[in-house]
DNA sequence: GTCTATATTCAGATAGAC
DNA sequence: GTCTATCTGAATATAGAC
């Protein structure tokens, strides 16, 4: 933050660090030493620059959730007609996770495990903007008679669904159908194209 | 296991209160004291029955796991038709997760974290048995020209995606929506119906 | 089989020199 | 800001009496 060095700051390589550790075991899991050892300074260091684990993890938590919906918002303002909206969510989402596969098992997991995070709070902000927006034009497409009658919170369910859950069975999958990283990598590719075409052809009219 | 006593065993009171807190925290988070105390016995007894910790989180997840495919091998081989075995597969698959809402999270979360667990000798073999009359049931369909022609894994990962996301995600879900544990369940029950037609819609010629 | 008490290890956090 | 050394508490695990 505000230190007085230009080089790659001592608080970059430990927030840098704790990312990979606490992805890699969640906040129970981690250990201070790991991220430490990963960040190649003290435990000491740790402490000064974060009070405690939890502080640590509770800014690496808001950042990776924080990644979990781009800008739909913009998206949904645009002049898109519906289905290129429902095209443009899947294929960036699909890309956006493909970035950072874990977040969605991470921040999922970790809403879980740690009911009573400050979570609300920074959730309740974006909601309104896309949420809200996806519904309505859901609602409206409907009452155009573009697509069939469904309720909006099904249909987003079901967007979302298809795009993030594949990352979070991955182990599940690999193992069931025996594909390696490649492979499923080429898959989620695929998918961006192929998840849109599968939901505008269940709900168009 | 092979214990005297007829009242309920002391094993069974470990089992129980184990399921409860590793469901809860994790592997991880876990803390054998926990179990002991939701047991109502002492530490020394957890050891006694289990060798350690990871020993009794073995037990729990593999029974876990063994919950996450009930008895879709049957299911695969009735005479029921193709569209009828997908609306059957994805009501009961919705129905056992409403009963153990926290399995595929839990199970999903402990693959990707402990790796090196015994768990894919134990996946592997139920493997043929369900996904791969799936597939075959699916590529069957294609040819048939009974479906549209689509790759049989991401029909498979749409199916289950839909199915199991939403307990996952659950948290953010109520974040988002604002709705709470009983709007919850009745948008699963709904779902039962819904996913299959969603699917079935996408996918018939 | 069950308990109490204890050993042991580990991890988070701090003190204090530089 | 950075380090070494240390404290403290927690958690797993064991010893041994009953």
């Amino acid at each position: 933050m505000r230190d007085k060095r230009n080089d790659s700051s001592t608080e970059e390589k430990i927030l840098i660090a704790a990312r990979l550790v606490f992805i890699e075991k969640g906040l129970a899991g981690a250990r201070m030493q790991d991220i430490a050892d990963r960040a190649e300074i003290n435990k000491a260091m740790l402490h000064y620059y974060f009070k405690n684990k939890e502080m640590l993890f509770e800014v690496i938590f808001r950042e990776m959730a924080g990644k979990l919906f781009p800008h739909f918002e913009r998206l949904m303002d645009s002049d898109l007609n519906f289905f290129d909206k429902i095209r443009s969510i899947v294929s960036s989402y699909i890309e956006v996770i493909m970035q950072n596969p874990y977040i969605p098992l991470f921040v999922m997991n970790e809403m879980n495990k740690n009911p009573e995070m400050g979570i609300k709070n920074f959730f309740e902000a974006q909601k309104p903007g896309f949420v809200r927006k996806l519904r309505d034009s859901i609602e409206e497409s409907v009452k155009e008679d573009l697509i069939q009658p469904i309720n909006p919170i099904h249909l987003i369910m079901n967007i979302f669904s298809m795009c993030a859950f594949p990352f979070i069975a991955k182990p599940m999958i690999k193992l069931l159908t025996g594909i390696e990283d490649d492979d499923f990598k080429n898959m989620m590719e695929q998918r961006k194209i192929l998840v849109a075409e599968f939901i505008i052809n269940s709900i168009r009219k």
